[in-house]
DNA sequence: TTGCAATGCATCGTATTCCTATGTATCATT
DNA sequence: AATGATACATAGGAATACGATGCATTGCAA
């Protein structure tokens, strides 16, 4: 069983700065394994998704690059900039408040604070 | 403060759903309002969000609408189809099924089961 | 009484973003 | 030799939320 894929939208980058903030740093791949295992393969993180996601991170400054070769293979890591690291921490405690406005929205009787 | 319009995507249609499981039939208006009251306005649904998710909530067969009168002016009744009740149980159950992964893979310090 | 805010419906075009499909290449195992 | 896993990447398509805009009624305050 996979979440329907627009459940991800909005969440992708999120998680891949989250991983990063914990990990320190990881490459594309690393990351598309961690979450599958970590989400018990409920989340699939596609290639095509996520090589998008890393490039526009690093355009707007919040992830920094180093190449390095393992073999004769290229491996790309990611780590988090100062920048980065601020918003991190804004987006995750951002979803995590959406999270309970919505659990509120969807079951009005548990709303009694 | 409003929640980035991202993370709305995918919950959207989930929210308009449950609401009317909950409440028998609501109407256009009558939604925007009670997800900004429920959601203490943090969650604010634009006319160009909801119609379009309305309709197409018609077309799927989810919802049945009724139109009345109130004075000159037109009211727009949406209520839950017997297919759409079985689809909005599904869908909030996988949102909410989301949610956990998601604090798992987050958090991975809590992953600890 | 005039004008503005709220109520109430709707659509068009845009931006975002995730995916499928595809391509390239290395490496380990069979 | 072939296959699957590792590893990067992009082009094109689909879905969906929003901004802007439009129309009409109603209630209230200046």
């Amino acid at each position: 069983m996979t979440y329907s894929k627009e459940l991800l939208k909005g969440t992708l980058t999120t998680i891949i700065l989250q991983l990063l903030e914990s990990k320190g740093r990881m490459y594309g791949y690393e990351i598309t394994q961690e979450v599958k295992k970590l989400s018990d393969e409920k989340i699939l993180i596609k290639e095509g998704s996520l090589y998008p996601a890393l490039h526009k991170l690093k355009d707007d400054g919040l992830v920094a690059t180093e190449t390095e070769m393992i073999g004769n293979r290229v491996r790309k890591y990611y780590s988090l900039t100062p920048d980065g690291s601020i918003t991190t921490k804004e987006r995750v405690k951002e979803l995590n408040d959406f999270f309970e406005t919505l659990k509120i929205v969807l079951n009005p009787r548990s709303a009694m604070v």
